[in-house]
DNA sequence: TTGACATTTGAACAATTGCTCATATATTCA
DNA sequence: TGAATATATGAGCAATTGTTCAAATGTCAA
Protein backbone atom coordinates (compact mmCIF):
# COMPACT_ATOMS: atom_id res chain seq x y z
CA UNK A 1 0.00 0.00 0.00
CA UNK A 2 2.06 2.71 -0.98
CA UNK A 3 4.41 3.84 -4.36
CA UNK A 4 2.54 4.39 -7.36
CA UNK A 5 -0.78 4.27 -9.51
CA UNK A 6 0.64 2.05 -12.44
CA UNK A 7 1.06 -1.25 -11.03
CA UNK A 8 4.50 -2.29 -9.55
CA UNK A 9 4.84 -2.64 -6.22
CA UNK A 10 7.99 -1.92 -5.12
CA UNK A 11 9.35 -2.66 -1.70
CA UNK A 12 12.20 -0.70 -1.14
CA UNK A 13 15.49 -1.29 -0.82
CA UNK A 14 18.09 -1.50 2.30
CA UNK A 15 20.93 0.04 2.41
CA UNK A 16 22.96 -2.91 0.56
CA UNK A 17 20.68 -3.76 -1.74
CA UNK A 18 20.72 0.04 -3.12
CA UNK A 19 24.49 -0.26 -3.62
CA UNK A 20 23.86 -3.37 -6.02
CA UNK A 21 21.35 -1.66 -7.68
CA UNK A 22 23.82 1.44 -8.55
CA UNK A 23 26.74 -1.01 -9.57
CA UNK A 24 23.93 -2.94 -11.34
CA UNK A 25 22.98 0.00 -13.44
CA UNK A 26 26.95 1.23 -13.10
CA UNK A 27 27.66 -1.59 -15.29
CA UNK A 28 25.34 -0.46 -18.14
CA UNK A 29 26.11 3.31 -18.05
CA UNK A 30 29.24 2.81 -20.25
CA UNK A 31 28.75 2.78 -24.04
CA UNK A 32 31.32 -0.24 -24.28
CA UNK A 33 29.52 -2.67 -21.85
CA UNK A 34 26.12 -1.45 -22.78
CA UNK A 35 27.27 -2.29 -26.29
CA UNK A 36 28.68 -5.76 -25.59
CA UNK A 37 25.56 -6.40 -23.56
CA UNK A 38 22.93 -5.33 -26.36
CA UNK A 39 25.66 -7.64 -29.14
CA UNK A 40 24.37 -10.81 -26.30
CA UNK A 41 21.19 -10.35 -26.60
CA UNK A 42 20.39 -12.20 -29.08
CA UNK A 43 23.12 -14.85 -29.16
CA UNK A 44 26.54 -15.89 -27.09
CA UNK A 45 30.01 -14.66 -28.95
CA UNK A 46 33.02 -14.54 -28.71
CA UNK A 47 35.70 -11.92 -27.59
CA UNK A 48 37.62 -11.36 -30.74
CA UNK A 49 34.01 -10.93 -32.82
CA UNK A 50 32.54 -8.96 -29.90
CA UNK A 51 35.93 -6.57 -30.10
CA UNK A 52 35.73 -6.83 -34.11
CA UNK A 53 31.75 -5.42 -33.57
CA UNK A 54 33.28 -2.33 -31.25
CA UNK A 55 35.64 0.43 -31.89
CA UNK A 56 37.74 -0.15 -29.09
CA UNK A 57 40.93 -3.11 -28.44
CA UNK A 58 40.22 -6.74 -27.88
CA UNK A 59 42.15 -5.88 -24.19
CA UNK A 60 39.50 -3.40 -23.28
CA UNK A 61 37.11 -5.28 -24.61
CA UNK A 62 37.87 -8.10 -22.14
CA UNK A 63 38.57 -5.58 -19.22
CA UNK A 64 34.73 -5.13 -19.49
CA UNK A 65 34.00 -8.60 -19.93
CA UNK A 66 36.00 -9.38 -16.94
CA UNK A 67 33.67 -6.43 -15.28
CA UNK A 68 30.48 -7.57 -16.68
CA UNK A 69 31.63 -11.02 -15.47
CA UNK A 70 32.24 -10.14 -11.89
CA UNK A 71 29.11 -8.35 -11.68
CA UNK A 72 27.57 -11.93 -12.75
CA UNK A 73 25.67 -9.85 -15.71
CA UNK A 74 27.39 -12.43 -17.92
CA UNK A 75 29.21 -15.85 -18.16
CA UNK A 76 31.78 -16.89 -20.62
CA UNK A 77 32.26 -20.42 -21.47
CA UNK A 78 36.02 -22.09 -23.22
CA UNK A 79 35.44 -23.74 -26.29
CA UNK A 80 39.10 -24.54 -27.52
CA UNK A 81 40.87 -20.94 -27.91
CA UNK A 82 37.86 -19.00 -28.21
CA UNK A 83 35.55 -17.96 -25.29
CA UNK A 84 31.87 -17.54 -25.80
CA UNK A 85 30.05 -15.16 -23.61
CA UNK A 86 26.16 -14.86 -23.07
CA UNK A 87 23.89 -12.97 -21.03
CA UNK A 88 23.50 -14.25 -17.47
CA UNK A 89 19.73 -14.01 -16.89
CA UNK A 90 16.90 -12.10 -19.01
CA UNK A 91 16.83 -9.05 -17.04
CA UNK A 92 19.08 -7.60 -18.60
CA UNK A 93 17.09 -7.86 -21.75
CA UNK A 94 14.02 -5.91 -19.58
CA UNK A 95 15.77 -3.38 -18.58
CA UNK A 96 17.76 -2.47 -22.21
CA UNK A 97 13.89 -2.65 -23.27
CA UNK A 98 12.62 -0.28 -20.95
CA UNK A 99 15.58 1.67 -20.82
CA UNK A 100 14.80 2.17 -25.20
CA UNK A 101 11.16 2.88 -24.61
CA UNK A 102 12.36 5.62 -22.50
CA UNK A 103 15.13 7.01 -24.76
CA UNK A 104 13.29 6.83 -27.58
CA UNK A 105 9.74 8.83 -26.36
CA UNK B 1 12.34 -12.62 -35.81
CA UNK B 2 15.68 -12.57 -33.03
CA UNK B 3 16.44 -11.77 -30.21
CA UNK B 4 14.80 -14.30 -27.42
CA UNK B 5 12.95 -16.74 -26.01
CA UNK B 6 11.38 -14.40 -23.40
CA UNK B 7 8.96 -11.88 -24.89
CA UNK B 8 10.21 -8.86 -25.49
CA UNK B 9 11.46 -8.27 -29.17
CA UNK B 10 14.11 -5.63 -29.12
CA UNK B 11 14.97 -3.66 -31.98
CA UNK B 12 18.90 -2.79 -31.74
CA UNK B 13 19.43 0.83 -30.71
CA UNK B 14 21.88 2.93 -33.57
CA UNK B 15 24.94 4.75 -31.78
CA UNK B 16 23.16 8.13 -30.70
CA UNK B 17 20.81 5.88 -28.97
CA UNK B 18 23.61 3.54 -27.54
CA UNK B 19 24.71 7.09 -26.17
CA UNK B 20 21.26 8.04 -24.68
CA UNK B 21 20.63 4.30 -23.05
CA UNK B 22 24.32 4.79 -21.09
CA UNK B 23 23.29 8.03 -19.96
CA UNK B 24 19.90 7.14 -18.74
CA UNK B 25 21.68 4.44 -16.59
CA UNK B 26 24.30 6.22 -15.96
CA UNK B 27 21.73 8.80 -13.79
CA UNK B 28 20.74 5.89 -12.36
CA UNK B 29 24.52 3.99 -11.21
CA UNK B 30 25.66 6.51 -8.23
CA UNK B 31 23.87 5.37 -5.00
CA UNK B 32 23.14 9.58 -3.99
CA UNK B 33 20.75 9.68 -7.65
CA UNK B 34 19.20 6.34 -6.90
CA UNK B 35 18.87 7.32 -3.54
CA UNK B 36 16.97 10.19 -5.12
CA UNK B 37 14.90 8.49 -7.71
CA UNK B 38 13.89 5.75 -5.03
CA UNK B 39 12.70 8.54 -2.57
CA UNK B 40 10.29 9.98 -5.63
CA UNK B 41 8.44 6.22 -6.59
CA UNK B 42 5.53 6.94 -4.09
CA UNK B 43 5.38 11.21 -4.10
CA UNK B 44 6.72 14.48 -4.36
CA UNK B 45 8.88 16.08 -2.35
CA UNK B 46 11.47 18.77 -1.74
CA UNK B 47 15.30 19.15 -1.65
CA UNK B 48 15.73 19.96 2.03
CA UNK B 49 13.89 17.01 2.66
CA UNK B 50 15.34 14.81 0.08
CA UNK B 51 19.21 16.07 1.94
CA UNK B 52 17.36 15.17 5.15
CA UNK B 53 16.61 11.64 4.16
CA UNK B 54 20.14 11.20 2.80
CA UNK B 55 23.56 11.08 3.76
CA UNK B 56 24.74 14.01 2.08
CA UNK B 57 24.89 17.64 1.83
CA UNK B 58 21.96 20.22 0.45
CA UNK B 59 24.75 21.21 -2.14
CA UNK B 60 25.50 18.13 -3.16
CA UNK B 61 21.79 16.78 -3.58
CA UNK B 62 20.86 19.99 -5.21
CA UNK B 63 23.89 19.43 -7.90
CA UNK B 64 22.38 15.75 -8.26
CA UNK B 65 18.96 16.93 -8.88
CA UNK B 66 20.35 19.32 -11.47
CA UNK B 67 21.85 16.24 -13.20
CA UNK B 68 18.80 14.55 -13.31
CA UNK B 69 16.71 16.99 -14.24
CA UNK B 70 19.02 17.75 -17.27
CA UNK B 71 18.59 13.89 -18.14
CA UNK B 72 14.96 14.25 -17.62
CA UNK B 73 14.57 11.94 -14.92
CA UNK B 74 12.83 14.04 -12.74
CA UNK B 75 10.98 17.76 -13.23
CA UNK B 76 10.91 20.51 -9.81
CA UNK B 77 7.99 23.16 -9.50
CA UNK B 78 8.72 25.61 -6.90
CA UNK B 79 6.29 26.37 -4.33
CA UNK B 80 6.62 29.14 -2.03
CA UNK B 81 10.52 28.53 -1.00
CA UNK B 82 10.58 24.98 -1.56
CA UNK B 83 11.21 23.02 -5.08
CA UNK B 84 9.35 20.27 -5.35
CA UNK B 85 10.57 17.15 -7.31
CA UNK B 86 8.84 14.27 -8.84
CA UNK B 87 10.07 11.50 -11.26
CA UNK B 88 9.57 12.87 -15.16
CA UNK B 89 7.44 9.27 -16.25
CA UNK B 90 6.86 5.44 -14.91
CA UNK B 91 10.17 4.58 -17.23
CA UNK B 92 12.30 4.97 -13.51
CA UNK B 93 9.90 3.12 -11.77
CA UNK B 94 9.78 0.03 -13.99
CA UNK B 95 13.94 -0.10 -14.22
CA UNK B 96 14.05 0.25 -10.21
CA UNK B 97 11.67 -2.78 -10.27
CA UNK B 98 13.36 -5.03 -12.50
CA UNK B 99 16.85 -4.09 -11.29
CA UNK B 100 16.17 -4.95 -7.71
CA UNK B 101 14.17 -8.52 -8.95
CA UNK B 102 17.72 -9.01 -10.26
CA UNK B 103 19.78 -7.81 -7.17
CA UNK B 104 17.62 -10.16 -4.89
CA UNK B 105 17.93 -13.35 -6.45
C1' DT C 1 58.69 -28.28 -29.08
C1' DT C 2 57.59 -24.26 -31.84
C1' DG C 3 54.56 -20.88 -33.81
C1' DA C 4 50.13 -18.81 -34.32
C1' DC C 5 45.95 -17.29 -32.48
C1' DA C 6 42.72 -16.05 -28.50
C1' DT C 7 42.27 -14.20 -24.17
C1' DT C 8 43.67 -12.26 -19.77
C1' DT C 9 46.12 -9.29 -16.79
C1' DG C 10 48.77 -5.31 -14.61
C1' DA C 11 50.61 -0.77 -14.89
C1' DA C 12 50.08 3.81 -16.21
C1' DC C 13 47.65 7.82 -17.62
C1' DA C 14 44.12 11.15 -19.09
C1' DA C 15 39.41 12.10 -18.35
C1' DT C 16 35.39 12.12 -15.57
C1' DT C 17 32.97 12.24 -11.27
C1' DG C 18 30.83 13.53 -6.74
C1' DC C 19 31.77 15.95 -2.96
C1' DT C 20 32.61 20.31 0.01
C1' DC C 21 32.94 25.09 0.55
C1' DA C 22 31.79 29.70 -0.51
C1' DT C 23 28.73 32.48 -2.74
C1' DA C 24 24.67 33.84 -5.37
C1' DT C 25 19.74 33.81 -6.21
C1' DA C 26 14.79 33.30 -4.86
C1' DT C 27 11.00 33.71 -1.74
C1' DT C 28 8.56 34.96 2.40
C1' DC C 29 7.68 37.65 6.36
C1' DA C 30 8.31 41.32 9.66
C1' DT D 1 13.87 47.30 3.41
C1' DG D 2 16.37 43.57 5.95
C1' DA D 3 16.63 39.02 8.02
C1' DA D 4 15.68 34.18 7.54
C1' DT D 5 14.99 30.13 4.88
C1' DA D 6 15.39 27.30 0.55
C1' DT D 7 17.72 26.33 -3.49
C1' DA D 8 21.21 26.80 -7.11
C1' DT D 9 25.80 27.40 -8.85
C1' DG D 10 30.99 27.62 -9.63
C1' DA D 11 35.57 26.40 -8.29
C1' DG D 12 38.55 23.10 -6.64
C1' DC D 13 40.02 18.56 -5.26
C1' DA D 14 40.40 13.57 -4.24
C1' DA D 15 38.74 9.35 -6.06
C1' DT D 16 37.25 6.50 -9.76
C1' DT D 17 37.16 5.09 -14.54
C1' DG D 18 38.17 3.38 -19.37
C1' DT D 19 41.66 3.06 -22.35
C1' DT D 20 46.25 1.61 -24.32
C1' DC D 21 50.45 -0.85 -24.11
C1' DA D 22 53.28 -4.65 -22.90
C1' DA D 23 53.53 -8.99 -21.24
C1' DA D 24 51.55 -13.40 -19.57
C1' DT D 25 48.56 -17.40 -20.15
C1' DG D 26 45.82 -20.87 -22.66
C1' DT D 27 44.86 -23.75 -26.68
C1' DC D 28 45.63 -26.00 -30.93
C1' DA D 29 48.22 -27.90 -34.78
C1' DA D 30 52.37 -28.85 -37.20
Amino acid sequence: MSDTASGTEIQKPDPEELFSLAELFHQMSDTTRLGLLINLLCEENCVCELADQSDVSVSAISHQLRSLRTARLVTGRREGRHVYYSLADDHVRALVSIGLEHVRE
